[in-house]
DNA sequence: TGAAACATAGTTGTCATACGAATTTGAGGA
DNA sequence: TCCTCAAATTCGTATGACAACTATGTTTCA
């Protein structure tokens, strides 16, 4: 076994054996490389991995730390590669959201208060009364999320932001295109709303999943012309 | 911005812009060093860390290469952490099990032929034929990725089974518990088979959602007493 | 007495160098 | 043409050194 398997194995063992719970701190490297026999590179390279997974946090000067080993941050750690997703892994994802987000509007049309409805609408009507390609990304994500914090599990609220962080950013070229799918999005987060005021589980859900297949259709239409990996230029919602 | 980040994020826009693509060999690591302008430890660091997210592998000898960038791959990468997660975690994920997995039977009803309803069929008589938990364990998780492999969507299948993964491990040490448990898995198997071979997808899914619920009772039953973050000891099917 | 400033020790961050281990490449010969 | 083997290339690992940052305890001053 390698030095960096020995080290990487040996961390997960301390927090798997329950030696080092949630929030501790680890031992110092120095004294981490002596306990495992590895080189203080090989014993940083399996901090970073660790790190990497969500499961460690380092502090410059202070030390290397459990993190709270919450489901939703392991989930987050996605956040940095789904971004590299090639054009048809983005479609294999936008299926899970399909699932996912009619679920996460059900949950919440059984639980969402008037207070929280206020806001959505509000957030509607900033959405609709904006042209600024940057605020409307904004707000729709926090509708969304919003939408899935209410729901109450934190796990599904981070696979939702995960796969809808893919989603968001490719661009719509043609101008009178970005119209229509902002027309069918505004349709589409009413539908929703409606379904949550409704206290409606049913009706949420058909809304949620209607609004994701319209996401789907435009990344497809738009998938043909640019299958470039990146993420980088001017982004447009195409949800 | 410190060394790392700058290796890291620099890594990171070499694949982003297309720089580099799926299946290509990075640069050697010195010849990175002197174009990011960091050290080979950091250098090697941050190399870690993408792979450990599954976006780069490193071959001895031979240099780092540019991952598929599968979807299922990134999301495989979270298998090496879900293990960590304390009871309340594996809860949550366990409520996404709930979402995914009748999605992935109803679709498998949708597509799957008779050839895979034998294979399947002759997988359940082996477990119902069997009292090593080995096999059992084994066996189940065959069925259960077989079916959502039908599903013909990989993130999912791969998902699920990191999912899964978590619900997996878990002892239970009452005997006669552990038997109740097993005629009910064996019932719910079944369950899920029939939907599948009746084409059904609602009768799959309905199947499928009835054999997690089941899971997250089990699971529900022996946390209170049991709440450590570990996944040794003999592992014992809640599912 | 209280608080601010400082000194100190401990810890992580970064770099440089050296050498071992595995792979790849190419020259040489049968 | 194919095989063998040595050399070059590349990653793996270890060590030492110092900078950067943090935490802690002490001193100093109001």
């Amino acid at each position: 076994m390698s030095a960096l398997d020995t080290a990487l194995h040996g961390l997960r063992a301390l927090i798997a054996d329950g030696a080092l719970r949630p929030g501790d701190r680890l031992p110092s490297e120095g004294e981490l490389c002596e306990t495992l026999g590895v080189s203080r590179g090989s014993l940083r390279e399996a901090i970073r991995m660790l790190a990497a997974l969500g499961v460690l946090e380092t502090r410059h000067g202070s030390g290397s730390y459990v993190s709270e080993l919450r489901a939703a941050d392991l989930i987050g750690s996605l956040s940095l590669t789904v971004g590299l997703l090639p054009m048809a892994g983005v479609l294999e994802l936008t299926e899970l959201r399909r699932v996912l987000e009619p679920h996460a509007a059900a949950l919440a049309a059984a639980r969402i208060d008037a207070d929280t409805i206020e806001t959505l609408s509000g957030v509607l009507d900033e959405i609709e009364g904006s042209d600024d390609f940057e605020d409307h990304s904004r707000l729709d994500h926090a509708f969304h999320m919003t939408i899935s914090e209410v729901a109450g599990n934190d796990a599904l609220t981070s696979l939702i932001d995960v796969l809808r962080s893919r989603s968001r950013a490719y661009r719509i070229p043609d101008a009178g295109d970005a119209a229509e799918l902002k027309l069918h999005s505004d349709a589409g987060h009413r539908a929703i709303l409606r379904g949550l005021a409704a206290a409606d589980p049913v009706a949420a859900s058909a809304a949620a999943s209607a609004h994701v297949a319209q996401t789907e259709y435009w990344v497809r239409r738009y998938t043909e012309a640019d299958t470039h990996v990146g993420t980088e230029g001017p982004a447009v919602e195409t949800d």
